[in-house]
DNA sequence: CCTTGAACCTGCGGGC
DNA sequence: TGCCCGCAGGTTCAAG
């Protein structure tokens, strides 16, 4: 699953090839993922043309020429697919959308932690997913002094804390971790001892959602199979997923421990 | 309030 | 090859 950047990368994805497409019809290949599909969704969709896609935080938000938005969330194994001919489907092919081009768009998830529902564009901001959602990371909002703040009345340790999306939004498990190296914090440091370095963790956050979207988009331009891995930002990973294998700083093996249920990845000499 | 652990569901890779 | 275990990028709910 994709955290910010992958998420980001299939939205981009998703506009340059379906911006603008009308759907022509919409099939759900079962009643539910996370949560059950809203009634009507097929037909509310049948007909409607894509004027645009958005994203808030991990949920893409495809925006119809009905007033309506489709709110998509890709959970861990969620992804599109467009696919030219009528599609063979696997049983994770859950929602098939034929386009008015005579393309097909293939929401497949193997897991179904994703999630898909509808809202009005213009009661977005209050939908029960969006309305807790804390700062964009690269918003003004995510200030160094709002983080402050924030991680000063938290008493846990720092790296569960960034995951919150309540407190910014977009970081997940990889990335927290990749965030808090780059910072040279350690992932087990008291929120509110960390609170002194708001300044360093911001910009390690935006630094590294940043290059992520860049290394994952650059891949995109022709793509058929749109998947929140499809670029090579993994070759980049500082600390997460290297277990044992030496820092890139000081050849210190990298360290894992589990946190709040998650895998953390620090070098516990580069990290204090 | 904050924090942790379990739950949701399927697939994959490693060890035997 | 097969089986069992642990692991997986998210979110939500219960319980401490």
């Amino acid at each position: 699953m994709p955290e910010l950047p992958e998420v980001e990368t299939v939205r981009t994805g998703l506009e340059q090839a379906i911006k603008g497409a009308a759907i022509r019809k919409v099939t759900l290949r079962r009643g539910d993922l996370r949560v059950p599909f809203p009634k009507g969704l097929a037909e509310a969709l049948a007909g409607r043309r894509i004027a645009s896609i958005g994203r808030r935080a991990k949920y893409l938000l495809f925006y119809l020429d009905s007033g309506d938005a489709l709110i998509v969330h890709l959970g861990m194994t969620g992804r599109f697919l467009v696919e030219k001919k009528p599609p063979v489907l696997g049983k994770h092919d859950h929602v098939v959308f034929s386009l008015a081009d005579g393309r097909w768009l293939i929401f497949n998830d193997a897991r179904r932690f994703g999630l898909m529902t509808l809202a009005k564009k213009s009661d977005l901001e209050a939908h029960p997913l969006l309305a807790g959602l804390g700062p964009e990371p690269f918003d003004r909002g995510f200030s160094p002094k709002y983080l402050e703040n924030a991680l000063a009345a938290r008493k846990g340790p720092v790296k569960p804390v960034l995951m919150d999306q309540q407190l910014v939004v977009g970081v997940g498990n990889i990335y927290a971790s990749e965030a808090l190296f780059r910072a040279g914090i350690d992932p087990r440091q008291p929120a509110h001892k960390a609170a002194g370095k708001a300044k360093e963790i911001v910009a390690a956050i935006r630094q590294v959602l940043k290059d992520a979207i860049a290394s994952g988009g650059s891949s995109l331009r022709d793509f058929l199979h749109i998947t929140g891995y499809s670029g090579d930002f993994q070759h980049r990973f500082q600390v997460y997923g290297r277990k044992g294998k030496p820092c890139f700083a000081c050849l210190t093996p990298i360290r894992m421990l589990r946190q709040a249920g998650r895998s953390t990845f620090f070098c516990p000499k580069c990290q204090k």
